[in-house]
DNA sequence: ATAGGGTTAG
């Protein structure tokens, strides 16, 4: 569905970017000298913005983006999915897989349609079915089941005269993609139809981690314990270790605890699983129970354990119990390591006592602990946090050269950081940096990367780059989420934007996914201020058609 | 996925 509006967008934005440039430069005599992106931003929002979020070769002749031009608003990702994607780069015409993930693309987004007509219709597709367009179709659709399900049964039985299959780590994506979705019944459905030797710890362990997010504890423990006699999976110390994982990382010690003392008869701990039971006490900060562990004859505590009761009491607030564990753990010859260091640096800096966390910094570097990737990350973090924006830029840009090549969380530290710094150019040069061949460490965006800069978008209406962010999310295989349409149905309701909200909040609703009560009533409530009495009928009926 | 981020901020 294409949605036509009339917009109007600010052009003040560039005069804004050069008057806050000029600031900063009178601000900081000190540091003449800005690394390149800092001194990047140019007084309009220039054509390479478009060139690289429309995947053109720079060079190309299109004229620089106006926000001032009434436009079509791709309101709809899956408008944005149906856009001939693969048109406007040569680089990917070469390469077949993109042009049949376009395809794939287009029809699954045209069709409205139930999951029969989809399997039924999709061969008019054309498109050579492997595994790495599996892949990409499931992780295209990762957050879209039935789409991503109907195209995953067509796969299997099309092509005749062509003998496909799955191969286990297609399989292992489309059960994970139905547990992320909460289709449970689809996914023992697919599971009980995979032959026994697909099936294997890998599976067990996505279905485990999946049941237990949805706080379906029990249903986890039951999967173990059934696993070895439905799928001929063997509940060994490992399986073990990752179920009580899961149950720790979903939140719930009591379920592992549980296990632990059910289990720990017949199948033989080793030191991983009291590591793990240990950081689930810590975490729920029942740190008696942690203590009780830790003497169990056969376990020696490690670097693991110690740094689990760290980041406990410094949740906690507990700065001197963490200095008396780390000068222990000193004392016993385990010296703490980079994640030790990463964890106290970061939660004082939430803590709000900059001076030690980085204080934290130099005792490491004394140490002589090397930094990684994630800890640069948190130091970016705390610097962008408390007003160091330029600092944080430096470490960021500096980190290379220590032989540390950047990662997602790093890009996207830096990308939040510049957009709560009204750095919206460099934001998106960064996310273009991502995926630049000479930058070292090339990483992929993920949700995450996309979600200030489509905060920032709503909140200073500019409809035309959401539009293209949007399209660039697609063309990475970056899902939208549920909480990407939060975000963009309450960015643009407190920019006033409320029919694109609208707009937005029908798409999540016709996906299958709902936006939070609160979301709901937001929207409700604005529309009912802007006396559009139609519309929030509309809003409110699609409400209670799920009740 | 045995320990590290943050999901929403005025």
């Amino acid at each position: 569905m294409l949605v036509k509006l009339r917009l109007r967008v600010s052009s003040s934005i560039p005069r804004r970017i050069c008057q806050r440039r000029f600031l900063l430069t009178n601000n900081t005599l000190s540091n003449p000298d800005e690394s390149p992106i800092l001194t990047a931003e140019s007084p309009e929002l220039p054509s390479w913005i478009k060139d690289f979020l429309s995947n053109k070769p720079s060079s190309s002749s299109s004229p620089p983006i106006s926000d001032d031009e009434d436009f079509v608003i791709p309101s709809l990702a899956g408008w944005v999915q149906t856009q001939k994607l693969s048109q406007a780069s040569p680089v990917n015409l070469a390469k077949k897989p993109t042009e049949d993930i376009d395809k794939v693309s287009d029809f699954l987004n045209k069709k409205d349609a139930s999951y029969t007509d989809i399997v039924n219709e999709l061969s008019s597709c054309d498109v050579v079915v492997s595994e790495s367009l599996v892949l990409q179709v499931l992780r295209r659709f990762s957050n879209n089941w039935n789409q991503a399900y109907a195209f995953f049964i067509w796969a299997a039985k099309s092509q005749p005269g062509f003998n496909y299959n799955h191969s286990p780590l297609s399989y292992n994506a489309m059960v994970d993609v139905l547990g992320k979705c909460r289709s449970f019944d689809t996914m023992w459905r697919v599971l009980d139809e995979m032959s026994s030797e697909l099936v294997t710890l890998d599976t067990m362990s996505k279905v485990m981690r999946r049941l237990a997010k949805a706080g379906k504890y029990n249903e986890a423990v039951d999967v173990f314990l059934e696993m070895e006699r439905r799928y001929n999976v063997r509940t060994d110390t490992n399986a073990m270790n990752c179920l009580m994982d899961a149950l720790v990382k979903e939140n719930s010690i009591e379920h592992a605890h549980e296990v632990f003392l059910k289990l720990s008869d017949t199948i033989k701990p080793d030191s991983r699983t009291y590591n793990i039971l240990i950081h689930g006490f810590c975490k729920a900060r029942r740190f008696d129970d942690a203590m009780g562990l830790m003497k169990v004859a056969e376990f020696v505590p490690d670097v693991v354990t110690y740094t689990s009761f760290v980041e406990g009491y410094c949740k906690e607030g507990d700065f001197r119990r963490v200095d008396e564990i780390l000068e222990e753990m000193r004392e016993r010859g385990c010296k703490p390591n980079v994640v030790t260091y990463t964890i106290v640096m970061h939660a004082l800096g939430k803590a709000r006592q900059v001076g030690e966390a980085l204080g934290v910094y130099e005792k490491m570097k004394e140490d002589g602990c090397v930094p990684d990737a994630k800890f640069y990350s948190s130091l970016i973090h705390i610097l962008s946090k408390t007003g160091r924006f330029k600092d944080a830029a430096e470490v960021f840009e500096d980190m290379t050269k220590q032989g540390v090549s950047r990662d997602v969380l790093v890009y996207n530290t830096m990308i939040s950081s510049a957009v709560h710094h009204s750095r919206d150019e460099m934001a998106l040069r960064l996310l273009k940096r991502m995926e630049e061949e000479e930058e070292e460490g090339f990483c992929s965006p993920n949700v995450e990367t996309y979600a200030p800069l489509l905060k920032m978008c709503c909140q200073k209406k500019k409809m035309k780059l959401l539009g293209a962010l949007l399209q660039h999310m697609v063309r990475n295989d970056v899902s939208i989420d549920v909480a990407t349409y939060i975000l963009l149905i309450r960015g643009l309701c407190m920019s006033g934007k409320v029919e694109e909200a609208c707009l937005f909040f029908e798409e999540a609703m016709r996906k299958g996914m709902v936006p939070r009560e609160s979301t709901c009533k937001m929207l409700v409530e604005e529309l009912e201020k802007k006396g559009m009495e139609e519309a929030k009928l509309k809003i409110q009926s699609l409400v209670q058609s799920l009740v």
